[in-house]
DNA sequence: ACAGATACTACGCGGCACGTAGTAGCGGTC
DNA sequence: GACCGCTACTACGTGCCGCGTAGTATCTGT
């Protein structure tokens, strides 16, 4: 059905959080509230992350007790870096306008 | 059911949008393409646009023609400005991890 | 008078954000 | 050796809203 605007959605903020290294879910959970301020549910992020892992965005690694890992793969780097730019302007667009 | 983590949702484009001056629905998804390369649908530039004024985040202004304007409100401008500080800080995080 | 752009209204589908509840292993403490 | 809290998920249902399609009416150009 076309795809999103998606300034929004969690799925963002989860490559974000990857960007930075692999990581388990709730490691996550705790790097997308320290660096954006949200609290996302058990249900938002791990359906978030198993969507993304079917678009091959990311991809799970070897499970480490409980834990699932997952790391972002190239094709996630490059569509999050394509997402990031369009929304870079537009924040910038925003704040000039709103009168930063 | 408590608030959406919005990153996306076109009522901030359509709330930047309005924030350089009051428009019409027409002339808001030219602008929004124009600064956010998204072309919105109807649909979903109504629909955002009645639940934002339903918040009062925009006011309806009498109707010029066929054309019914929108205005932004202070309260909508508040909380547009608070969203875009938090934003602004998740894609500068995303661009700095992402190797920009 | 016809095509195309402008500016909406009306409507329905379905994806997914979000919450709640439940499971289970791992310390720590008394 | 039971209790509590923290970690780390799984399972599942609800309903909002993003998105597209279709339809209506006005205005302009040719």
């Amino acid at each position: 059905m076309a795809q999103r605007t998606s300034t929004n959605d969690p799925s963002l903020l989860l490559l974000i959080s990857l960007a930075s290294g692999p990581k388990h879910g709730h490691a996550m959970l705790l790097d997308v509230a320290d660096f954006a301020g949200v609290r996302l549910g058990p249900g938002t992020l791990y359906g978030a992350l198993s969507r993304l892992e079917e678009e091959g965005q990311v991809e799970g690694l070897p499970v480490d007790g409980r834990r699932r890992p997952y790391r972002i793969t190239p094709r996630g780097r490059q569509l999050l870096a394509r997402r990031l730019g369009g929304l870079d302007r537009a924040v910038r667009t925003g704040l000039e306008r709103v009168g930063a």
